[in-house]
DNA sequence: GTCTATAGCTTGATAGAC
DNA sequence: GTCTATCAAGCTATAGAC
């Protein structure tokens, strides 16, 4: 595969992203797309069978990169997990403070998409999600709470509360809530983690 | 203003309510409103200016019945608000399992119209969310839980969280973990009530 | 208030040359 | 792998009769 190939398929998938999620799905034409990833249509149609494949792995690209995106707020500050959990939630109010910033790629694709249950951008927002609840409870096991899925879950459900209440209000004081919620409910588990016990004792 | 028009009006944005949910805004067109209301299109735009506004009119219509029936879900379970919002999130949970549901009319609308601020559809779903809100915290004071303000907000956020979860996976499960946490959270915030310690004395 | 008819444009997707 | 050219269908919205 040669290396001109791929530039061309990932200006693509990034002209593509840019406008799904600036426009929203429907609203960017084929058209569009090409223009701005600088192909013409016929092009774009050779590298992609189909718009509906285009999202797919658009969603797919970005997975990783939100994923990562995360991990690295939840990393970037010292402390328990309570402390890091209410850091990540700062920051993802800034970001929502961005005014391009319109809510999240795959929350919009899956509401758009509701009516196709069997769009590739329905399964990449599903997969996405399931990703990022199992990687909070690998998260909260690794500060020492145990068990950690039902925690996770709740940590997912804030995180989306905050997502879809940002995108209405656009007032950051939500995503500040939420971590505060957060922080809150991992305190209130961490006194009933036997694991944490033990550490206690290590420490 | 005589009893046809009304009639023909309403009838138009019940069908166009049942388009929008079911296949997205943008994925219904003015000709298949106009026809599953049974007039044509050049009556619709008699009734409507535009399809946005049509959106609108749609979503301040939804905001009443919804209201309305989540007043239902708390008030039909006895107890304390802490069973009654568990109850509350559990006939939630029974709804997202039908096949037909498909997420909120609201944050869908909000998601999809998310690159266009002024649109009435989003200024619709803005305010539901805040009376949403408004009511929460009359229900929690009516409990006698004294600040009700911020745990009103972890309400909608848990809430919201449970409906973009139920979405994407179709799994009941969210939607019950939601509950929980909303009765954990206002167990939680009871303690440090004063005004119900004051209840407590006049029982 | 409701109809038939249509303007004017854009859509997703394809044909065939090179 | 990229191009020019184009398809058939669908879109929002409007004109003018009754």
């Amino acid at each position: 595969m040669p290396a001109k190939r791929l530039a061309t398929r990932d200006r693509i998938i990034t002209a593509a992203g840019e406008l799904f999620y600036d426009e929203g799905i429907d609203r960017s034409s084929m058209e569009q797309i090409a223009s701005r990833a600088g192909v013409t249509k016929r092009t774009l149609y050779y590298h992609f069978r189909s718009k509906d494949d285009l999202v797919g792995f658009w969603l797919e690209q970005l997975d990783k990169s939100v994923r990562a995106n995360y991990r690295l707020w939840l990393h970037s500050a010292p402390g328990r997990i309570e402390a890091r959990l209410r850091h990540m939630f700062g920051r993802l109010a800034e970001l929502t403070c961005n005014p391009r910033w319109k809510g999240c790629g795959f929350a919009r694709a899956a509401n758009e998409l509701a009516g196709l249950p069997g769009h590739p951008g329905v399964i990449a927002a599903k997969t996405h999600r399931k990703r990022f609840e199992a990687w909070f409870v690998e998260e909260l096991r690794a500060d020492g709470i145990e068990p950690a899925e039902r925690l996770a879950r709740r940590m997912v459900l804030l995180l989306d509360g905050a997502i879809t209440q940002a995108l209405l209000h656009h007032d950051p004081a939500y995503v500040h809530e939420a971590g505060d919620t957060a922080a809150d409910l991992v305190h209130a588990a961490r006194r009933l983690s036997a694991t944490d016990r033990v550490d206690g004792f290590a420490a």
